[in-house]
DNA sequence: TGGCGCAAGATTGTCGACAATCTGGATGTG
DNA sequence: CACATCCAGATTGTCGACAATCTTGCGCCA
């Protein structure tokens, strides 16, 4: 094993890499605020790096859809609009629809049984935090990403977990839109699992959309 | 106006971005075969480009999913496989359904009008043909493409058409799946026009995912 | 003979500098 | 006073070179 020529080296990580990593979070956390221009000099300097090695990284974060880049003007962070929220909703309805249908047929074991372990903490979070809890969003999230791993469909998890899990992560913690329906989301979660338990794909893929709809009308009737 | 300081410049393009297009070009259409070994020294050769030009194009590549790098080791073309065509008509199905029980809310009635001008340039084509014809490939996703359009959702729009759309015409290219439903496709898709006219958006989503769901058991039984 | 280690070559990652382009403010004119 | 023009400063796009890493083929030893 070599030392690490700078100081946070990780094995397999490039410097890219860690600027890529170290401004997604900054731009989902909202340290770096949506809708701002990013100037490639001053980040460079910054991250005491050069701008070929930053600006790889904001090509990744344009990938992603976190940034917006024009020819000869420059970067800047997507802006965060209610529009856009309630578009991400009806994406995710597919796509975790559909995940959720697949995962009836082609979870392993192994799947259901970290997503009913999943359910149980929720369950105990729940009853420690009473009437005032709200389901954290975190746990909320933990759980679709793990029902959409268990579809086995590389290709949707990838849009899914790489695509779209940053920018739904950007608009919970910059609106804030922890949603307030504890029971309820436990109960939808858990008939969830019984119908992919089930085998029944139909009916798993009605029930997350059904699940993920509610979330929308909430946020939707939050808003007016 | 300035000139063009290189042979094939274009007004709000740069070089990587043409150099991604031709490259784009030719992994959808099998020039650089799928699953080789990208070697940036050659390419930038080739297209006389500096190395750094050349791999701001090939990293937009990755985000497309047409290529896949390893740090230190360099790029290859993805594989094509039968699971990941069968993959992509699974996403296909959740995405463009959502997109026509949207297009049936959202659509403007110039989307109506090219929808039916597409739909009756389909018919004439199948008529001259005759019975030997098949759905040629660029119609069909024209189609598709211009519904998926119509939906109105940005995301959704950009996930079809600017992160899908390629990876779908590279399988149809290299694994040659022109779909030989000609008359039976027609109909559905002049079903799925009426229904998005009557702006029935249940309807719309069902006729359009049976619709692919047809064509993915068209090529599923074609491979066995 | 088979397997391990090592060195040479090639490839990728990173950097700093130069050229082309855009932005914003000052200036002049109707 | 409004508006177009132009210039200066800053920013982005592009390039070639150097350093770090991986791959490959050879030699050596059990």
């Amino acid at each position: 094993m070599k030392a690490a020529t700078s100081q946070n080296a990780v094995a397999g990580q490039s410097l890219a890499d860690r600027l890529y990593e170290t401004l997604r979070a900054e731009i989902v956390e909202g340290r770096i605020a949506a809708g701002s221009k990013i100037s490639e000099p001053e980040l460079a300097r910054r991250f005491e790096a050069s701008r070929g090695s930053l600006r790889e990284a904001l090509m990744r974060l344009e990938a992603l859809g976190l940034l917006e880049r024009r020819v000869n003007v420059g970067a800047r962070v997507v802006d965060l609009s209610e529009r856009g929220l309630l578009e991400l909703y009806d994406v995710r309805e597919a796509l975790e629809g559909m995940a959720c249908r697949l995962a009836a047929t082609q979870r392993t074991d192994a799947d259901l049984a970290e997503l009913r372990r999943m359910l149980e903490h929720h369950e105990q979070q729940e009853e420690l935090r009473a009437g005032t809890a709200y389901f954290q969003p975190e746990g909320d999230f933990d759980f679709h990403f793990r029902i959409v791993q268990a579809s086995g469909n590389d290709l949707l998890i990838d849009t899914l977990c790489n695509r779209l899990y940053y920018r739904v992560r950007m608009y919970r913690y910059q609106l804030g839109m922890a949603s307030p329906r504890a029971q309820r989301a436990f109960r939808e979660h858990s008939h969830i699992i019984e119908a992919i338990e089930a085998g029944d794909g139909d009916l798993a893929e009605l029930l997350m959309r059904r699940h993920i709809r509610a979330s929308r009308q909430n946020i939707e009737n939050k808003l007016r």
